[in-house]
DNA sequence: AATCTTTTCCC
DNA sequence: CGGGAAAAGAT
């Protein structure tokens, strides 16, 4: 059916014989236009509605049209053809997510439907906002709320509602436009109701009802539905509740005029939003990664990666992995390995990555991983992923386990079971070997079996013995099973199985600690053997040494590793000594890595052993080497706080990488900053580690962490010394400052004292939208002007520091520049002198303030200023009238003229007058 | 009966 | 307000 706009084009064509085209600039001609004749255009409307010949079924035919052909029409011809046919155009389109909301919900106010942030004009409004173009008299612009689907725009199930005074109007929605509002409609205080399912078809049925009428109205005014419409009607509603997408909306808006029986005529085709979709729905809502257990996997994929993720639903949601080239274009794909069974509670998912598309790379690979929604194809942000080279060449196969004997195991088992059942492990008599061997179970059971060597232990531990463990296991149980009789009670078969567990623990262990006998003889063993060798066949000395030292143990270690780890210093010596005589050839023996990726190297760092670095590096040791962690020897020398030797020696190695990440994603200097090794942070810093690295699972930089962990020095080092951002935020939101004020500690507070001196701004917002304060009262949102450009509009509403130090009145002192004891003073001066021009100087201050103090006028500034949640807490301080001055001063705009006038208005006469001298001596100065 | 979706409720 | 979660309803 031809849309009314498009027969008044055709007309126009028609009369004309040059056509002008589009205009480039309409709002430019209509300007023009207003301003030279815009009165004595005349509506060419007055007729119309009287016309006997109307179409029953479209109310934008021709004949209906509200530009047919009169006497008026030249006149406006010219201007119409000039201006191109009225159009809207859609300026601000609303947000594309919003929450829609039950009926049920829409008690009290919550928030509307806003614009889209467009980046030109910086709207005070910010609402969706349409313009009516090419029209010179005032119209009015409905708005409808209507489906998304581009092939059938039917009115929309749920409701529109606009708050008007403080009552919901429900769609459709009229707003005048004309010259006066730059024929602009904005649409303020929206909001979306959502229609409960079994209300849909009786909605649609009404709105159906309401258009067709309306449609009617406009040949006929006494027109009403007969009741074949209506059948006609409830047939469509029922079909359109079937399909209709619950979850996703548009906006529809149409020009009309009204002509003298009220009657709405279109004047404009119908243009529609953006869809709005409900946030609330796990079909439309926002996907989000928040947090990922790692964000590397051996490119051979099949690694199991646990994310959280905002809300997802299980049946609609994959994980997709991609890389870019140089140039953005997507060059890779594929998606991560899950069941539905994998995402639990639309909250969390695990999957298995899947191969890089490249087995043989071997240097990491950086890719990204994002969630897919299928059935609108959303996606989330991309987050980083790498794909490591694979390391297959690590060899397990030559175990070198002495007693596969099965007898001696079994009594080795036995042997270690005895110790550890004995309750008194310290008492029982035993030799030096068996002492140590008990020390080193109860060590592993407080840790709770979470060294990654009793890990790799059990992952590795070869078929055999893990058969035969398992058997001993079962007989094991089974015994118990037999030695607990009577009815079993719940408590009893708890007891049973925790007995099982510690058990089964305890076999592990004992199997770990055998192995471990054996590996502890090793490294002896072959060094005896190889001398032996070479001293029998001297000429083959250097082929012995290099086949004998890539001998491995359960663990994949070689001799050398092997002696690292049980501290056997001499033979580790012995062994390097050996190794030297190959030159070069030493560089393959001493750059093995074990079945948990580690070099020599990585437990000489470890162990905090410099002269071993020193010589592993001189063999030809490589220091970036990466462990199964993605840790290199660097990243656990970092971790000793008094030794400087060993990180110094790994810097000085040229091409030593300083800002690799592990596979939890931390940089050495990170670490370093963990573990609170002042030496270790500067060195890293004096080698050029980049200080505003953050790691990969929080976002923090080595400040954050450094503040976390209370390591005054360090915090002062790198605010000192080093060109650190200090308000730079973690994933979160949070500054080094947040950060600071909750974490517990002597020397929090000096640390805070510490940002702020170095310029930890305390406004900034992290995306914590919780606003309740400790009383559990609601905190007004603080009108704080934000100044920097680039922030959202959203980040305004999180948490400052002054938030978080609200129940916590010394720290609120040291955040608002008032606790003059732990600033330093020419720190203080400066500041003092950037906020004199605006505000008094400290003295006038307190002079104001004890005049507050003493009328116990500042309860009434606090509540001008609404700070009734902090009133606590200025009662807290000595003077209260101080500490909300100054808060007054940090936190808001107001001028000194400004307080004096709010002064005047609160009754507090005095101190109006006070500050009235103030003003008159700074207008002098 | 268990689990997911929709609706209501509450802080 | 905006967010979260319980209750009710569906599958």
């Amino acid at each position: 059916m031809p849309d009314a706009y498009e027969n008044i084009n055709m007309a126009m064509r028609s009369i004309l014989t040059t056509d002008i085209g589009d205009n480039e600039d309409p709002y430019f001609q209509f300007n023009d236009l207003t301003s030279m004749s815009s009165t004595s255009v005349l509506s060419p409307f007055s007729s119309s509605g009287s016309q006997g010949n109307m179409s029953m079924t479209s109310p934008m035919s021709t004949s209906s049209s509200p530009m047919h052909i009169t006497d008026d029409y030249i006149n406006l011809t010219n201007a119409v053809t000039i201006l191109g046919e009225p159009y809207i155009s859609v300026l601000v389109q609303p947000m594309e997510k919003f929450r829609f909301r039950y009926k049920s919900e829409m008690v009290g106010t919550h928030g509307s439907l806003l614009g889209v942030y467009n980046g030109r004009k910086r709207n005070k409004n910010n609402v969706p906002t349409v313009k009516l173009h090419n029209y010179l008299d005032k119209a009015i612009i409905r708005c409808t709320l209507v489906t998304t689907d581009e092939d059938l725009r039917i009115p929309h199930a749920h409701r529109l509602v606009r708050r008007v005074d403080s009552a919901d109007i429900g769609d459709p929605h009229y707003m005048e436009v004309s010259s006066q509002n730059d024929f602009t409609a904005e649409f303020v205080g929206m909001g979306i109701i959502h229609t409960a399912r079994r209300h849909v078809k009786d909605e649609i049925v009404r709105k159906l009802r309401e258009e067709a009428l309306e449609e009617r109205k406009r040949s006929n005014i006494d027109a009403t539905l007969n009741l074949r419409d209506d059948a006609q009607i409830k047939a469509d509603a029922e079909q359109y509740q079937k399909t209709i997408n619950l979850n996703s909306v548009s906006l529809c808006f149409q020009g009309f005029i009204k002509d003298e029986h009220n009657i709405m005529r279109p004047i404009t085709a119908p243009v529609y939003s953006n869809s709005v979709n409900n946030l609330k729905s796990a079909l439309t809502g926002e996907l989000k990664i928040c947090r990922i257990d790692k964000y590397t996997s051996s490119c051979e994929g099949g690694e199991e990666v646990f994310i959280l993720v905002e809300k997802v639903s299980k049946k609609n949601i994959k994980i997709k992995f991609f890389e870019l080239d140089d140039d953005d274009t997507e060059i890779w794909m594929d998606y991560g390995r899950f069941s539905e069974l994998d995402v639990h509670h639309q909250y969390a998912m695990v999957f298995r990555t899947p191969a890089y598309r490249d087995r043989n790379i071997t240097s990491p690979k950086e890719v990204f991983i994002q969630l897919e929604r299928p059935s609108d194809s959303y996606c989330s942000e991309p987050i980083k992923f790498t794909y490591k080279p694979t390391d297959r060449m690590i060899g397990r196969k030559r175990t070198r386990i002495s007693h596969s004997n099965s007898a001696e195991l079994v009594q080795a088992l036995a042997f270690n079971n005895d110790i550890l059942m004995n309750t008194s492990l310290t008492s029982t008599p035993l030799s030096n070997d068996s002492t140590e061997i008990s020390k080193e179970i109860k060590k592993m059971l407080d840790d709770r079996c979470s060294s990654s060597e009793f890990r790799d232990f059990v992952e590795h531990i070869n078929l055999d013995s893990k058969f035969l463990l398992y058997e001993t296991l079962l007989n094991q149980g089974g015994e118990d099973k037999l030695t607990y009789d009577g009815a079993p009670s719940k408590k009893a078969s708890i007891n049973f199985n925790i007995c099982y567990l510690q058990n089964t623990l305890s076999k592990f262990l004992s199997l770990y600690q055998c192995c471990m006998l054996d590996d502890k003889l090793f490294a002896k063993d072959v060094i005896i053997d190889t001398i032996k060798d070479m001293k029998m066949k001297p000429r083959e000395a250097k082929d012995i040494i290099k086949i004998s030292f890539k001998d491995r143990t359960t663990y994949g270690d070689t001799p050398l590793h092997c002696a690292l780890r049980y501290g056997q210093k001499n033979n580790v010596k012995r062994i390097l000594m050996l190794m030297s005589t190959l030159n070069t050839d030493a560089e393959e023996l001493v750059n093995i890595r074990n079945s948990s990726g580690k070099t020599p190297l990585h437990y000489a760092a470890s162990q905090d052993q410099p002269e071993i670095i020193q010589a592993l590096l001189m063999l030809g040791a490589d220091p970036n080497i990466t462990d199964h962690y993605g840790q290199m020897p660097l990243h656990r020398a970092v971790k000793f706080l008094e030794a400087e030797g060993s990180i110094n020696i790994l810097l000085a190695e040229k091409d030593v990488n300083i800002e690799a990440n592990t596979d939890y994603g931390w940089s050495p200097l990170q670490l370093a900053a963990q573990a609170g090794s002042y030496h270790a942070v500067y060195s890293l810093i004096k080698a050029g580690a980049d200080v505003n690295n953050t790691d990969m699972t929080y976002g923090r930089t080595a400040l954050h962490i450094a503040v976390e962990g209370g390591h005054k020095d360090i915090v002062e080092f790198l605010l000192k010394n080093t060109k650190i951002d200090v308000n730079k935020k973690n994933f979160s939101g949070n500054t080094a400052l947040h950060t600071a004020i909750v974490t517990p500690g002597t020397k929090a507070k000096e640390i805070c004292a510490l940002l702020v001196k170095y310029g930890a701004d305390p406004h900034i917002r992290n995306y914590n939208r919780e606003l309740n304060n400790v009383d559990g009262e609601q905190i007004q949102d603080i009108k704080v002007e934000v100044h920097s450009e680039d922030e959202n509009m959203e980040e305004c509403n999180g948490q400052s520091s002054f938030d978080l130090a609200s129940n916590k009145p010394d720290i609120l002192q040291l955040v608002s520049g008032q606790n003059d004891m732990l600033i330093n003073n020419t720190i203080k001066e400066e500041n003092i002198n950037d906020t004199q021009k605006v505000w008094m100087d400290i003295d006038q201050e307190k002079q104001l303030a004890s005049i507050l103090d003493e009328t116990k006028g500042w309860k009434k500034l606090a509540h001008y200023f609404d700070y009734k949640y902090l009133m606590n807490i200025f009662k807290q301080t000595s003077s209260s009238s101080l500490l909300l001055l100054n808060y007054i001063a940090i936190q808001t705009n107001t001028s000194l003229s400004e307080l004096t006038n709010i002064l005047q208005n609160i009754g507090e006469e005095d101190a109006a007058t006070y500050m009235s001298q103030i003003l008159s001596m700074k207008h002098e100065t």
